[in-house]
DNA sequence: GTGTATGCAAAGCTTTTGCATAGGT
DNA sequence: ACCTATGCAAAAGCTTTGCATACAC
């Protein structure tokens, strides 16, 4: 039987307070506020299971590396901001499967990934420019 | 300068004959079958330097990992085919930026990845699944 | 002959695993 | 009391790097 330990629900916390995906180092370090015990192979043992349950999904990005979002939402498309690097869940499928598929093809799932500006930092540009630049 | 050598021509030989995205193992793995001396550090080496000379592009694949493939097409989608593995270059663009992108977002790029049955596997489906089967 | 590219081995990363023990039930 | 989950350390992938030397020019 699986147990309720502080570990655990730390990292569901922290996914509770984002609401955006998240990736590994990130979940490490907020799940360390909380337990500062926090191993990262506990956090991947989690994960792990968490994705398992359907408490999870599991992310490859194509730019970022692997991320973690919460399950609750559809099937969904991801924008990735390069300004501030944050990935967000964007609101509606726009991809035609059928349109999308060539003859004799059968597709069953499919990925989207943008890249690009999110609004916050399009408003803020020219700060953003210049301490991209300082850092 | 460049100099010109047998392994790196080997490694493009290896593109030219295949025609799709490939696999850092596949490429080893073909490229010794012309050098067989081949390294992987050599093909990492290579792979990095074609990609910076704008004859490769380096693909992110959600679920086979790296990949590469010649960077002479335009933007096109890619079609992983769970049963024979492989990876097909999609021949349109069917992705609505504009659609897709949510009011104050600026998309700048994009990249779709389709998975189901490729045509020819799906000619075959019950060989194909008897012998998934059987290995 | 000069200096880049290679092969080999070692080192970096990220992720997984083994093991003793802390801690949930 | 039992046995799962954790922390720590080692190991297992994948990729990069250092170094002596092969070889392209």
């Amino acid at each position: 039987m699986k147990r309720r330990t502080s570990q655990r629900s730390a990292i569901q916390e922290v996914f509770q307070k984002k609401h955006r995906p998240l990736a590994i180092e990130e979940i490490l370090q907020a799940g360390r506020q909380i337990v500062e015990s926090l191993d990262q192979s506990t956090v991947y043992r989690n994960l792990k299971l968490l994705v398992k349950q359907g408490w999870l999904r599991k992310i490859n990005h194509p730019c970022l590396g692997t991320l973690y979002e919460r399950a609750e939402r559809e099937h969904h498309h991801h924008f990735h901001c390069r300004s501030c690097n944050k990935v967000f869940e964007l609101p509606v499928c726009t991809l035609n499967e059928e349109k999308s598929t060539p003859r004799g093809f059968v597709t069953e799932s499919h990925e989207v990934f943008l890249c690009g500006i999110c609004a916050s930092c399009k408003g803020q540009e020219y700060s953003q420019e210049k301490s991209g630049e300082i850092l």
